[in-house]
DNA sequence: TTCAACCAATCAAACGATTGATTAGTTTTG
DNA sequence: CAAAACTAATCAATCGTTTGATTGGTTGAA
């Protein structure tokens, strides 16, 4: 059995929950039942049930903003940026619902502080990055004139919406966001339709 | 002093707590002590805890698909029945954010089987009468060939976006959606930016 | 080599606090 | 007076956390 073994059970056990029941519908009592741990074991190893909260989000935050950054600074046009943007930001969303549910829930409730200043700092980030990008465009005679926070609200919204709405609902009549085979069809036209969305938009016509 | 007003001051009360703190952060005692009641009222008017959440749903959820099957009834052309949509659903939302972050909770989460199948079916019929809504325009050589599905996704996504994440955040630089005179202003930017971009997205070019 | 010391990992049990709900009784009102 | 409105006290259950003991393995000195 390798090492700390229980340590990544909990934590997987842990963001399952969370995400079906949110933190406190989550006992760590029933964190332990399903990581068949000990429930002291939350604490031994993460001080307390924030503490196993604060360690799932900060694993992924992480690598969010470097992705950004990486397209944003490629030589590239604006337009290529936006195009590249959508894909990355959709194949991001929708490969981790249940960690995005958690993140947009912690981010609407605003209760633990600590948690939801550094998903706030992490997004603030993001939307600079965007914004400059579509700015960058607007300068360069590239895109219109437009309500940039409206058009990055569009973009993340509409990912959102598709990520976090039962899929029996929105997305697509017959397919099931949870099945990963069909998931990467939906990913395809969540991309397609706000890619051709937003260029359709930004551009000028003719 | 009128009649009932511990029941509705308790409604009023649990639907600000429901929407900060999410169901299980809200405890009955805390419900009470905010209405100034009893907490013993909230079976004593709802039955518990679960049936004023119910009763907070049920109250709202009735007009809302009226008013779009009105919409919908209208005789005016498919482009007029969209921008009336879109600003119709951006100011239902935005003049009760409370409410709809609650809904929204509900909907993700699916814990409480019999509200959330309520508000599942209402959403449905909403879906369809804006669906056909589009099909009619595309019938009508209206409208452009488009992914409806997507188009609403964008809809709704972009309002709900908006209304649910922290204003320090997303929507406006300086205004704060929380207070009364501001939302007006964001409310009118997103009905601006949704029906400029809606549109042009529909309507053919030229 | 052997035995004591020490270690992280794990466990059952229990802590006090809080939960949603109920009771039995009191006040108010028509 | 009787029904409706309201209250204080209390219920069992569950909450997050802490405790003290036990395990198996590694280390260090004799």
């Amino acid at each position: 059995m390798e090492k700390q073994d229980k340590r990544s059970s909990i934590l997987a056990a842990a963001e399952r929950l969370f995400s079906e029941l949110g933190y406190e519908g989550t006992s760590i009592r029933l964190i332990g039942k399903e990581a068949d741990a000990n429930l002291s074991m939350i604490s031994y190893y993460f001080g307390s049930k924030e503490g196993v909260f604060l360690e799932i989000m900060s694993e992924r935050i992480k690598g969010f903003n470097a992705e950004l950054i990486r397209i944003a600074t490629e030589p590239v046009t604006a337009k290529e940026k936006m195009l590249w943007i959508i894909e990355g930001y959709t194949r991001r969303i929708l490969s981790g619902i249940a960690f995005h549910k958690i993140m947009h829930r912690e981010l609407t409730l605003e209760q633990r502080p600590e948690l939801s200043t550094k998903i706030k700092e992490a997004i603030k980030t993001n939307l600079r990055v965007i914004e400059e990008i579509i700015e960058e465009g607007i300068n360069a005679g590239e895109f219109r004139q437009t309500d940039t926070r409206m058009v990055i609200s569009t973009i993340m919204g509409t990912i959102s919406h598709v990520a976090l709405t039962p899929s029996k609902l929105i997305p697509c009549s017959v397919l099931d966001i949870s099945k990963p085979e069909e998931r990467e069809l939906i990913s395809q036209r969540v991309i397609k339709h706000l890619q051709e969305l937003i260029i359709m938009y930004l551009t000028p016509q003719q």
